[in-house]
DNA sequence: GATGAATGAGAGTTCATTCAT
DNA sequence: AATGAATGAACTCTCATTCAT
């Protein structure tokens, strides 16, 4: 593996006709999601797959490329959900925020899933062509939609005139900071489920700390 | 190295004398930094430090001993700072969450130590004892000292009755995410100074965005 | 594949009806010439025959007999051409030699044919039944033929007392030297035709480069 | 091994102090003169010098720059020998060529020695760099000095009026042939020295095959 | 007759670790 | 204390060969 990238570009890996291509996939999240992908030898994929080693090769040209191909599958699949919620309730700033919060918590529910931003955070260094096509498909579409539904909220004279970007990330760290807390310190889960967790986030985002507003600020114009 | 780790004996490294031990850590700090663990060799280490990569083994038993050697060290600095800050300032507990908070900006500047919260993240799955180590001695003590400040905000009627744990990381998460996102998407930092951000985020964090107090709830507890 | 041979059984693979095995020869012949032996993957020839790689298995029993019974075919055609060249023509050795010569200029054209000798070459070693038979039916016929025109030349008192075998190489060396270096640098290929540079090699073989003649010797017996 | 090779750069790899590296080329030599490259491992190589085979990457990155090193180093020794026995005889050209023809004779009894120029024909095409090196190094130099051999001869009307880059390959390609027959076909080589070849084709080049001058021509200008 | 799918047995290469000096 | 030299045990990737369909 080469600490240098060359530019992502999708798909290249060829889907062989049947289930194999996903199979490989399926069982790559499993041993990558244990293991982090250097850790992570061809031969267990392979195991897991319940295939040979060489197998895995027909249908990706490297273990980079399985490991890109399972961030395109899984990740396109999530990202189309925030897109779709966001879209369709701008009418309701406040709702809309609420329901892509929500979705966040479904979504990552699954361990496997919540692992992936973990790994690609780990990898990021070594994958920058990778960390770049996370960016864009899965960190900026999310902000642009937190951003546009709280810029509508704003010009409903719902919010304050807050940064939208800044407010966007304050709303959605910690739910991305639960969801690698909980794998890199499992010890020290305690059994709260992800969504109640969501509506206190969502209610201290909302409303703040403060008992009486404290004036006097409203976010930075950087 | 193995996936599964013997429980954590804290430095079971002998120091011989002189500084060099600290140089090798050091010199560490900055290819784990760049590289991540398992892309970091040896040579690199020994270069950086300087040595031959035998003379290491003098120091070191092995690469993952370096690796906690260097954590471990690290991380006492850093906590220490939090802890101290917290005290001092129970009396405004305004005050002193902000002044926590400042110190987060301030103590991560230097990219070399914010580093380290992203390599434990990544390495957490194979080092579970220092995974376990650094919750313990970096995450629950700020925690500690921040729900201290805000149990004391809510009693004397300066906060709603939120869950302090819960309001804790909804305070620290927004910066921990920075930390991480400008190291993983360097590609996508706009030069903003941390401190503009903290006060942005702190401002969020005690006020919320609605323009008016949207009611009721006050936080869950669990 | 092994360095050590068994010997060289002639055909063991059996044709199976139509004209399939020719085929894969035909493409064999192509990718061998291209690549050589080892560099040839089975799916080349596969791809170049039009066929999947196991089909090749229906024809040949291994990738060395794809070798071995292409090399037997392709020489037997070259190596009749020149017997039949050199019978003709005992009555006049010079014309003989010409003619002989001449044919290897047209023969080796073409650059499929050429490819073999180096082929052969580059795999002795690994195929050591293959280049004695190679051997047997080109080099010693090949050989045998001119050193019986030779020999009919001396004891005509055409040419001098050399040793026939030793003169029969240097006519022919020249030739196999061009095509080798042909192959094998076709950067420096200056685009003279064979034809031109077998004329002048029959001239230098016929009347040698002394403007007198410079004695005393006559070739050496062995 | 790719097909591709970038242009060829001389020494990449650098000799450590000590007799090492050279002790590694001398076992390559061994092995590849056997094997050929392709069929040469590198455990081959590293037992044939009595190491391990992650020795040889201490002093060479890669198996293609053993073999490249290998070539440069023999080759380049040949070489200069070339050079300079033709430099200083330009006086007697009859005497100059007869001893480059004797040189060779006697550089290439090494049988391993020899087998080098087999090889390279053998992998030019997978290697063209270094077929290009070879040819750079040891056939131009080597053309050039015996074509200035020969034009000076035919200058000091000792020669007739050929073409001097044709007639040197005619005295150089039946040596060459020799050292390539022996080695592909062992079975066939009696023992006849090379020094007692050299002699004989040397006489067949100078005053060629026929009784009498056979006329007319005298080379091609191409 | 033909093939898509699969694999076992290596190949070259890397690297944490060791040890004689 | 320090290192140059060496290696064993991986690892990724390749390919001739097989076989169920």
């Amino acid at each position: 593996m080469n600490v240098i990238e060359p530019p992502f570009n999708p798909p290249k890996w060829t889907r062989k006709p049947g289930a194999r291509p996903e199979e490989v996939l399926e069982a790559a999240l499993d041993v990558f999601a244990l293991n982090g992908f250097a850790a992570t030898r061809m031969d267990d994929i392979a195991k897991a797959a319940g295939l040979s080693k060489a197998a895995i090769y027909l249908y990706f040209p490297s273990k980079d490329d399985v490991f890109k191909a399972l961030v395109e599958q899984r990740i396109g699949v999530l990202q189309s959900h925030f897109d779709a919620a966001a879209k369709e309730q701008k009418r309701d700033p406040v709702a809309g925020l609420r329901h892509v919060a929500r979705m966040w918590a479904t979504s990552f529910q699954d361990l496997r899933v919540a692992a992936l931003p973990r790994i690609i955070l780990a990898e990021a260094l070594r994958f920058p062509d990778l960390a770049e096509f996370y960016h864009r498909t899965v960190i900026e579409r999310t902000q642009a939609a937190l951003v546009e539904l709280i810029q509508a909220g704003i010009d409903a004279g719902l919010f304050r005139q807050v940064e939208p970007l800044l407010a966007a990330r304050a709303l959605v760290s910690p739910l991305v900071f639960e969801i690698l807390r909980r794998q890199a310190f499992p010890a020290h889960n305690i059994g709260q489920p992800m969504e109640v967790l969501v509506e206190a986030v969502f209610d201290l985002f909302l409303n703040g700390i403060a008992a009486v507003p404290l004036l006097p600020s409203a976010g930075v114009k950087p």
